[in-house]
DNA sequence: GACTGTCATAGAATCGTTACAAGTTCCGTT
DNA sequence: AACGGAACTTGTAACGATTCTATGACAGTC
């Protein structure tokens, strides 16, 4: 910088100023200390303006694993909005690397990051947020924690669950089951109250249907799969309602394995839509999310923290029943 | 850090010595100033830190697409390893985003980031890929740029192609296509290579085989599959290879709706071995390629030569053939 | 023509660390 | 007893920007 203020014949404030647009600036020196930049190929050292700034223009993005598609997607999306405002995005996997907990409180005291944007996972501690967003700016993705207004962008979990359940309903279906997320997830709360709303309208009793308990992992759909269909055709349920799509799936391959057909023995619906989810056979019947919007919005949310904004959070976003080949009529038994 | 000195009774520079261990001090003060640190709950400002050390310990991880899980298990292994160094991970998605390709160097050449880690995809510039090793240390994952020797971490995609290749001419497939990747693609170019090094074993001449090039996306397999089986069942090829398992996806996902039988009708080979890729209906056959050890290796070697290493490229990783249920002998007809 | 106010500019302090150089203490030699 | 040299300590100068303050120039006003 110095190199560039001798070469223009100004100050190194003066070229601060240019720069940064931060003060007057003749329009001929101006000129000048813009053509010694580019002559100079002169690049701040963004370390030197971040300490001065006391800000880094990077945030964290910390998501369970990166190989959900679901997870993907939102990161696509943070990353997009992120880089509109020449922020950098530091994605850290907590669960698959085993950084502790106090990792990310850290990395935000020590003035590695500006703010977090957090995706819960089956593992994640939700109390441990709490402390988090004391020490800095955090945003909650599809997830909320019941009691405190953190600040969270989530779709309309609930009502993308009634919907699917009322398709599966009006598919004529009896004998039901649920494979619900993991109990201590909101998103898993709210798309269990959807489902049971939507078979309380269609006249049954909420309480007759089973709701088996996931991690939203595939392992668990196969395994939670074989205990509820293992049984006699007559007992069996015809329908399963999968809290997520990745559940869904280890249920169709528990199916394929049990040679169960899919949906003519039993319809199965997931929830997110993930890229694949069209792509298997059976198309898989599910709500889609809008994973990407909703990164983009958590970003900007955040950004505005670390800006000064207010935390507001935006309203649920939308969601909309996809309506493929895993669900049919109940079968007439 | 004053702050710590102070309540420590010592100078701010033996607060330096203790945290980093750069220098002696007596065991009686290191203690004083170990008890002032937690006491106070001080973390180093990290910005300060690196603008002393002229690194940031953070790595730039560039990446087509994330929704790819091939990819995304390339960056679950990369933040795995750099998380072991306490380094951060920031991704960029240019192809997405559109953040143009001085970008990266850019970023290098402001220190807001030590070295950068590269994925080629059907959108690389290779060229420019050169410019950017001059700028910095940056490591190419699974490709390879003919003619200039930077450093990279690659699978033995050659050998995977020829033995997946012969096991369906081992089936007694005779009329083959190949849905290559994009021609300027090294790794697209080594696993032709490896397919025609099978169909030549196998007695055929490879010049007789079609050779189709896709862009490594599901939509290009979709595509591709339509011009090369759409045609009466005796001209029709009863095995399809694909360069990799987004485009055997996209075929499998053609032949679904123009109801031919995979793999009655047709054979379907892919390659990388997706997570998703055993959910298939039916199973795909693929070459599986350790996605994240690849991911870890050209971390370690990056942050090598950050640190000052000379480059030295690993041998190729092993892949392994998966043979599952999208491979059948070839119809009779 | 002196006074005031605005606009440009330069100079210097500052951000929180690290690391060098210079100083202190203390102990073992000769 | 004087000396050399470890073993510690400390003060302070960077690191490369930003920003506050002071100064100078110039125009407008009475």
């Amino acid at each position: 910088m110095k190199d560039v203020a001798t070469r223009a014949g100004v100050a190194v404030s003066t070229v601060s100023y240019v720069l940064n647009d931060s003060g007057p600036v003749a329009p001929d020196r101006r000129q000048r200390v813009l053509e010694a930049v580019s002559a100079l190929g002169y690049l701040p050292n963004e370390s030197a303006r971040n300490l001065k700034r006391r800000s880094v223009a990077t945030i964290g993005l910390v998501v369970p694993d990166l190989v959900n598609q679901y997870f993907a997607m939102i990161a696509e999306g943070v990353e997009q909005a992120a880089s509109e405002k020449d922020v950098l995005v530091v994605f850290c996997t907590p669960e698959a690397t085993g950084d502790g907990e106090s990792w990310n409180s850290r990395l935000l005291r020590s003035q590695r990051l500006d703010g977090l944007i957090y995706l819960a996972g089956a593992e994640t501690r939700m109390a441990s947020l709490v402390e988090l967003t004391r020490v800095g700016p955090v945003v909650l993705v599809d997830e909320k924690l019941p009691g405190f207004d953190l600040p969270s962008v989530v779709s309309q979990n609930r009502r993308g669950a009634k919907e699917i359940a009322s398709h599966i309903t009006s598919l004529g279906h009896k004998r039901l089951a649920i494979l619900g997320g993991p109990a201590e997830l909101w998103t898993a709360d709210q798309r269990l109250s959807g489902y049971r709303e939507a078979i309380a309208a269609a006249g049954m009793d909420p309480d007759t249907v089973p709701v088996l308990e996931g991690d939203y992992r595939i392992s668990s759909g196969e395994k939670l799969a074989s205990e509820v269909l293992d049984c006699p055709a007559k007992e069996r349920p015809t329908a399963l309602i999968c809290a997520n799509d990745l559940m869904a799936i280890g249920v169709l391959s528990y199916c394929r394995r049990a040679e169960l057909r899919v949906p003519e023995d039993v319809s199965v619906v997931g929830f997110d839509d993930l890229p694949f989810a069209r792509l298997l056979t059976p198309g898989l019947t599910t709500v889609r999310q809008p994973a990407r919007e909703m990164g983009v919005a958590a970003t900007k949310l955040l950004l505005g923290m670390v800006g000064g904004d207010k935390p507001m959070s935006p309203p649920p976003v939308d969601v909309t029943p996809m309506i493929r080949e895993s669900t049919g009529p109940a079968p007439k038994a």
